[in-house]
DNA sequence: ATAATAAAGTCAGGGATAGTCAAAAATTTT
DNA sequence: AAAATTTTTGACTATCCCTGACTTTATTAT
């Protein structure tokens, strides 16, 4: 029998339907294929990854949702923000963080003053500690900021600045 | 459902069009929502923060009222960074953050975009060290985006839209 | 002055969501 | 069949929104 996972990620790309976001709500989703809330999560951990292309954002509470994005993966053939992460590592210098972002910025990804922003949260002079750690703490800092960026790339609201 | 928090939100937002204050009177908001008196306080709370740079100010009895003002420091570029800066001070969490990047937004000097990567690069999951040490990163990483903002603005290209 | 009335504030709690994690179950690989 | 891996579940946690009971303050009437 077909994994019900499987089933699961068929029918939210059917629900997409080519579109690059969708909104559900996990527990409805959960009903539908009687099974545990916490199985979505699962589907959205292992096929909807940023890994694979998406990103995924959530909130609680009444009128709570799940948000998938999709990002278009159009200037490379494979997913050109996988690749960066990947580029990135678990580790970073400056030097290494600025040349990232200004090819980002080579391919029009990003503008002038976005760049500069991204530089700016990356540099030395930002991350105060002790100078073993930086290079660790840049790539987190760097991660989050090419995942921010390639949200913004699909037009949508990005997350809540709240 | 649509959260009535974020109608309540648009509703003064809209009323006060651009002005930097508005009175109006708590229970008369409540009813016109048909919610209780105290649902105000909590969108007043949440999303007319100091940190986002709004006060409120308010009177009981006969003739109460809330009054919201919006900060809008008169003081720009040198000044508004050194306040901004003062605010951020040695350290700064995660919430406090984002307000005052809201705060940035509010005030047009940056774009949604930009918004965004500072909500992200302050965000506590780019910050991958322990706890007790994060908000003193962030207030590094924070005055780092903050002095970089206003070279953008200085470079006086305005804020691209997009 | 005191009492009555008319606001607004506070706070704890409940409901509605979503997230995490570890253990059990199922499936695949060796 | 044993081991390894993946899937599924359930118990517990976290967050957000909203309400209601009770408190505080200001004004007005007696």
């Amino acid at each position: 029998m077909a994994r019900l996972s499987d089933s699961i990620e068929r029918f939210i790309i059917e629900l997409m339907d080519g579109a690059d976001r969708i909104e559900l709500r996990r527990n409805e989703l959960a009903q539908h294929f009687s099974c545990a809330p916490s199985q979505i999560n699962y589907v959205l951990a292992t096929r909807f990854s940023i890994e694979r292309g998406y990103i995924i954002d959530s909130r609680r509470g009444e009128g709570g949702y799940v948000r998938i994005v999709q990002m278009r993966p159009d200037c490379s053939g494979e997913n050109l923000l996988c690749e960066l992460l990947g580029r990135v590592g678990t580790q970073i210098n400056e030097d290494g963080a600025r040349g990232l972002v200004h090819q980002l910025l080579q391919l029009e990804l990003i503008t002038e003053r976005e760049a500069g922003l991204m530089a700016a949260a990356t540099a030395d002079a930002a991350l105060q500690i002790p100078v073993s750690a930086k290079d660790v703490l840049r790539a987190g800092v760097l991660r989050s900021l090419l995942i921010q960026a390639f949200r913004n790339m699909e037009g949508g609201e990005g997350h809540d600045v709240r």
